[in-house]
RNA sequence: CGGGGAGUGGCGCAGUUGGUAGCGUGCCUGGUUUGGGACCAGGAGGCCGGGGGUUCAAGUCCCCCCUCCCCGACCA
């Protein structure tokens, strides 16, 4: 295959779009890769699908290679389904959501658990014909509150989505198993540097899920990592340990005290340290001393809200993505200056534990964070303006209505395997396995008759990879201030020649003859044939497009040679015109 | 969802107290150039994001909406 530049549709821009912040969104449309057509939908041009499908069909290699396989699935989908598993209400907003003439509820699939399932319903119902795994690689669609960073978050994205269906749990993990090392071969072959992380299943129900994260400082996850063990989560994964009961029938009564003009943590420690009858003799009072006692309202799928009130130590903030994963599908949206007023029970800046519980006179749930043991004494509000109290003791002087992991997690807390310090990194999400087990399964009545010909009920996993994320993280991680530079598998073409001559000298000769020769040993060829357009034009785009070898047929041709360069490593020489071919083939490129 | 910034030829931008819509780049024609985004001359290309309003007159002033970018989503 050989692309000529004079005919080709593309048009690079010697400017950055100025509507393009991350890198890879700004090279991928300066190099004529993609164009917005739509508040977070983009066109794929001739270089940019070329990138695309090669992406695609790695992942659809490996996949197959496990032995799944390929369906297609419409993207307008019927609304029943949806509403028997109740994501139709659960996904909310996020939801694209059509009608037909008639009036008739469709949808646009964000993902396609429920048709997986009822097509497996529909042909099988026998263990024999299991275990079974099927995927798509398919345009997926999702009404994000905020597209951003051109295809890292779309609203109309491809994606290959893999379901394996098994009768029992051991086959589950088998079959996830296999799915996850799919993904680390997929990952390695595109060139992606990753880190596996365990997760939260979120919406989606079911238990065991890692991410695979593509570390990116533009990233929207958050995830840990362990420095000594192999420790690694979603911060809103991270489980902490239950702490050890505190002994407490030592400790004097609590104590409540006069603390004027103290609504925030900050000035509440400032004054205990300060004045003489609440001073510590040992120490400094710290802000983790201190319990807050943040209140959030939980918005459900059904527009239905109701205030939380979460406790959290003082020195910490309420992690709202990881609290919100607990209480999933319910949304967190913030407690408002209005809703204090409808509550005259809480006094802004003086909440106490004590008024706070179903049980209790603000009749608000209330959550404790996991770290906070049982036993240990806390300074905190006292339901009064201007009134702390001190010395109060978690399980002897109030008591909450259950635990949450809600408390922010940073660099250097604990790790929860083995109590090494954690550090904190942000990734751009291009994978995710999970184990779904029987939850749709049993919603959509997937059953099938086992050795015994009693009925079982099948239990399923789910596995996406983000395709045309993927581009955009391989353009992250392969990139310098110039432009692109691709890793020799997913690059549009495997090779640039660049004719740098004067018009029909003989550069276009040498320049077309090692284009044909390349194409003869099955290398794709961009060549920049284009009449008229000067040598510093050309090299610019092709250093802007980015394939990892370009060719020059330039001045050298007079003595004999080519130039050839190797992108990605930032190095060049120059070739004998007859060896030039296979040198180039020879070429390693990472 | 909240806050901030911005929408003017493909891209990047200017546009004064309201008075014929401009520059650079890209594109077309001709000529000169040809190893780091060349030069000269002549051209084409605009619903000034959309809709209302004020005015003799609106890119400019007022109101509403849409879109894009950034930040935030909690202070107890």
């Amino acid at each position: 295959m050989i692309l000529r530049m004079s005919t080709m549709f593309l048009r690079t821009l010697r400017d950055d779009p100025v509507d393009a912040e991350v890198p890879s969104h700004r090279l991928l449309v300066r190099a004529g890769y993609i164009r917005r057509a739509a508040p977070g939908g983009y066109t794929w041009l001739p270089l940019g699908l070329r990138t695309l499908n090669r992406v695609e069909t790695i992942v659809r290699e490996e996949m197959d290679a496990i032995g799944a396989q390929e369906v297609h699935f419409p993207a307008m989908l019927p609304r029943e389904p949806y509403e028997i598993t109740g994501r139709w209400t659960d996904y909310g907003p996020n939801l694209f959501r059509l009608q037909d003439r008639r009036g008739i509820d469709f949808l646009l699939g964000p993902t396609h658990e429920e048709m997986f399932t009822l097509l497996v319903k529909d042909l099988y119902s026998s263990y024999k014909d299991l275990p079974l795994w099927l995927y798509q690689i398919q345009t997926k669609f999702r009404d994000e509150a905020r597209p951003r960073a051109g295809l890292l978050r779309g609203r109309e994205f491809l994606m290959k989505d893999s379901y394996s269906f098994d009768i029992d749990d051991e086959g589950l993990q088998r079959s996830y198993d296999a799915h996850r090392g799919a993904y680390l071969r997929t990952f390695d072959r595109l060139g992606l540097p990753y880190a596996v992380v365990s997760a939260m299943s979120g919406a989606m129900g079911g238990s065991a899920s890692e991410e695979f994260l593509f570390p990116c400082d533009s990233g929207e996850d958050t995830f840990v990592s362990c420095a000594s063990c192999s420790y690694s989560a979603n911060t809103e994964a991270v489980r902490v340990g239950e702490p050890a009961k505190i002994d407490y029938s030592n400790l004097e009564e609590a104590v409540v005290y006069d603390t004027p003009a103290t609504p925030t943590i900050a000035t509440l420690v400032d004054l205990f340290n300060t004045r003489s009858d609440l001073k510590r003799a040992d120490r400094q009072w710290m802000a983790a001393d201190t319990l807050k006692n943040v209140i959030v309202n939980l918005r459900y799928p059904d527009g239905r809200t109701e205030p939380l009130a979460v406790g959290v130590p003082g020195d910490r903030d309420v992690d709202t993505k990881r609290l919100e994963a607990q209480v999933s599908p319910a949304e967190i949206v913030e407690f408002t200056e209005a809703d204090f007023a409808a509550n005259k029970n809480l006094i802004k800046g003086y909440i106490g534990p004590q008024s706070l519980g179903l049980k209790n006179s603000s009749g608000i749930k209330y959550l404790l964070d996991r770290s906070i043991a049982i036993g240990s004494a806390w300074i905190t509000g006292a339901n009064a303006p201007g009134r702390h109290v001190a010395g109060l003791v978690n399980g002897r002087d109030f008591s909450c209505d259950g635990v949450v992991d809600a408390a922010d997690v940073r660099a250097g807390d604990s790790c929860p395997k083995c109590n090494a310090k954690l550090q904190i990194r942000r990734g751009i999400e291009i994978g995710h396995v999970f184990q779904l087990g029987r939850k749709y399964a049993e919603a959509l009545g997937l059953t099938v008759l086992d050795q015994n010909g009693k009925s079982q009920v099948v239990t399923m996993g789910s596995y996406g990879i983000g395709v045309s994320r993927a581009v955009a993280a391989i353009a992250e991680a392969n990139h310098d201030e110039i432009g692109l530079k691709w890793p020799s598998a997913v690059s549009p073409t495997d090779v640039h020649i660049v004719v740098a001559g004067k018009p029909g000298d003989e550069t276009s000769t040498v320049g077309e003859a090692l284009a044909l020769a390349l194409h003869d040993q099955n290398m794709t060829v961009l060549l920049d044939d284009r009449k008229g357009v000067s040598p510093g034009v050309k090299f610019k785009d092709a250093e802007l497009i980015g394939t990892p070898r370009i060719v020059i047929a330039g001045r050298g041709v007079a003595t004999g040679v080519v130039e050839v360069r190797n992108r990605r490593a930032g190095t060049s020489g120059e070739v004998a015109i007859a060896e030039a071919a296979n040198h180039i083939v020879a070429m390693p490129i990472k």
